[in-house]
DNA sequence: CGAAAAACCTAACACTTGTTAGTTTTGCTT
DNA sequence: AAGCAAAACTAACAAGTGTTAGGTTTTTCG
């Protein structure tokens, strides 16, 4: 039987990838050390090689967790009925859900990927590839439907994805900007500037 | 007299600039180590040390560079008798221009600030957050004087700049797309999001 | 040429890195 | 209480870190 951790419902190894992804956030994989993580979580630095086969591992097991997510997503989506506009839509909000709710493992997708090494680097970077290439063909269609302004399906993509994923610097004004006018804001921001 | 290197006219401490720039954005600065850099300019590590005083020196040369150049710009830019419309489509220029010709400055200048020390950090901080402030202040203008869509400022602010900044990853297909494309289409999604 | 200065080199320092080996403690099951 | 496995510990490793000291070569310039 699997063994159960105390708090949370969580496993040891899910802790300490929890810990591992804030430091890897806070100081970037490369300076956050086995033993800093090691403090975070309240064990010496070697007792971590119980749970987990190298900290490469932790990167890994972050980066294609968040590329897992958003590739099922967007399948569903894709397979759903609504108007491209609406599918549009649905992405983007996903995307900004995503950013507010699982941030730090977002972040270091988004950013830390750099460090991961072969085989996983090569796999990763497919991966993206695909996602975005798949994005690009949603809005061709709706270009050709005439439902969406005419315009480079590839530049849209990246905007649109990297003015979310850049949402880093609005996390500590939380207070100031609420969730929900973030999200309606982007949402009217980017889909706005699409809609015909 | 000052020392005139070889080539391009530039100072060996520029030099060593620009290959540590190369890495710190290849690698992370954490990752980048002296010895990387001095193989890059062809020189032993402890030879650098004759043209800078520390790893340091080079993150905060870079990013005080480009936080200068953004900021001065922006001067210009608020003293001028453009409409409100016709001052973002300069920033956004500028900022799009930045990115294509000075990539890999501006890449660490957005990534690898968390390395700064104290006191540099905070002034760093400080002046990007100014930044931000003002170009929010002319959004508000702007709304005020009936140019622009009423939207939240703040948000349109980050969405803007992140969408910018996170063109990163296009910088490898540059042969598909065209620095003149992707100028227009982005000018095109950003804009047209906020006119009324 | 000859001297001063600038740039380079080798060697070393004190410290940190990820990781392994071997041992001891913990906690559950019989 | 005994036994067993999981998980913690201490100690150490080889390699790599930024940086300094001191000596040697190269460049500059009168």
């Amino acid at each position: 039987m699997p063994k159960i951790q105390s708090k949370k419902n969580s496993t040891k190894k899910e802790v300490i990838i929890e810990k591992a992804a804030k430091l890897f956030m806070e100081k970037g994989f490369g300076a956050a050390s086995m033993r800093d993580i090691a403090e975070a979580v309240g064990v010496e630095a070697a007792s971590l090689y119980n749970h987990i086969q190298s900290k490469s591992e932790i990167l890994q097991t972050i980066c294609f967790k968040v590329a897992n997510e958003f590739i099922s997503h967007l399948e569903v989506v894709e397979m759903s009925n609504e108007t491209i506009l609406k599918k549009m839509e649905i992405i983007i909000r996903f995307h900004i859900r995503m950013m507010l709710d699982q941030y730090e493992y977002i972040y270091i997708s988004d950013h830390e990927w750099r460090h991961l090494t072969e085989p996983y680097l090569s796999n990763f970077l497919n991966q993206r590839r695909s996602y975005r290439k798949r994005l690009g063909d949603i809005i061709e269609d709706g270009i050709q439907k005439n439902e969406l302004k005419k315009i480079d399906s590839y530049v849209a993509v990246l905007t649109m994805l990297s003015a979310i994923s850049g949402i880093e610097s609005w996390q500590r004004s939380r207070k100031t900007t609420s969730a929900e006018t973030l999200e309606s804001s982007m949402v009217k921001y980017l889909i706005e500037g699409l809609k015909k």
